[in-house]
DNA sequence: TTTTCACTTTAGAATAATTATAAACTAGAA
DNA sequence: TTCTAGTTTATAATTATTCTAAAGTGAAAA
């Protein structure tokens, strides 16, 4: 993806290209496969690759306005962190708790023969299949 | 589940039946249904109930040992908060984040047709299916 | 272009959930 | 009973995240 892009990106989704989301939207999207990250991780790879020091808070602020607008989803694993993961198509995941490593499982590699009826009244908004393994 | 029951519960996963515990065991496990619950839940409900106060820590600490012996589940939820389960059976969920509320699902009435391999020797430990509800 | 102002960034304070600490207490073996 | 490892407790510490208020900045309009 290139910087042209990111830009057409961020305005297309209401959010003003400032100098610190253009890094971090370059940092996140340009690239092939897809990234699993935490808020913290995130700080810290930015930190080694970049010069100017990006506030913490900012990076929350940015992640949270790239979630809003669609650009990455969030992942949520046993012990409170809070993964974010630049493919925000519907896929499912296999965590690895040795490792801490989510792995992207593309959502036509599950199929769900039997789902039970929402309960009263209620939909199904979407359904997450989380797999843990082990050695 | 009788006090006589949660006394040989408690004592054959190796956990001293101590005062508190017993008395958490009984506000948990003497119940027909499935109860779901956070710690700071758990922590008013047993304000409310009873006469003597229960330390947090010692809510933690309980719940976390109940849990270790295979007593209660966790699930996590969205937003930072953990439930814990006291289905401890292989099952599922529906999430109505409109109330903050867990529903089981019964591991029968979710069918999962295909399913990926694990990657790099790993195994699958298990298979979580958490269905997100709207309005 | 300058001006203007709502949107942003920033450092640091605040909050919330959870865990660690260290002293006092207790179940149950000897 | 005595003793000791396991447990509870209040409080401090930690971790992840959000809030705050002041300073900074895109970009629309003059």
């Amino acid at each position: 993806m290139k910087k042209i892009d990111i830009l057409k990106k961020l305005r297309s989704s209401g959010l003003r290209p400032t100098k610190q989301r253009v890094e971090i939207a370059k940092f996140l999207f340009e690239r092939e496969k897809t990234f699993h990250f935490t808020v913290e991780s995130l700080n810290k790879l930015l930190i080694k690759k970049s010069a100017s020091k990006i506030a913490l808070a900012t990076i929350y602020n940015t992640v949270h306005a790239f979630k809003t607008a669609g650009h990455l989803s969030e992942v949520e694993v046993r012990g409170n962190k809070t993964y974010f993961d630049t493919n925000v198509s519907n896929h499912h995941h296999f965590y690895d708790s040795d490792t801490s490593e989510l792995i992207d499982i593309d959502a036509n590699d599950i199929i769900i023969q039997k789902i039970p009826k929402a309960p009263n009244g209620k939909k199904i908004k979407n359904v997450e299949v989380f797999i843990n393994l082990k050695n």
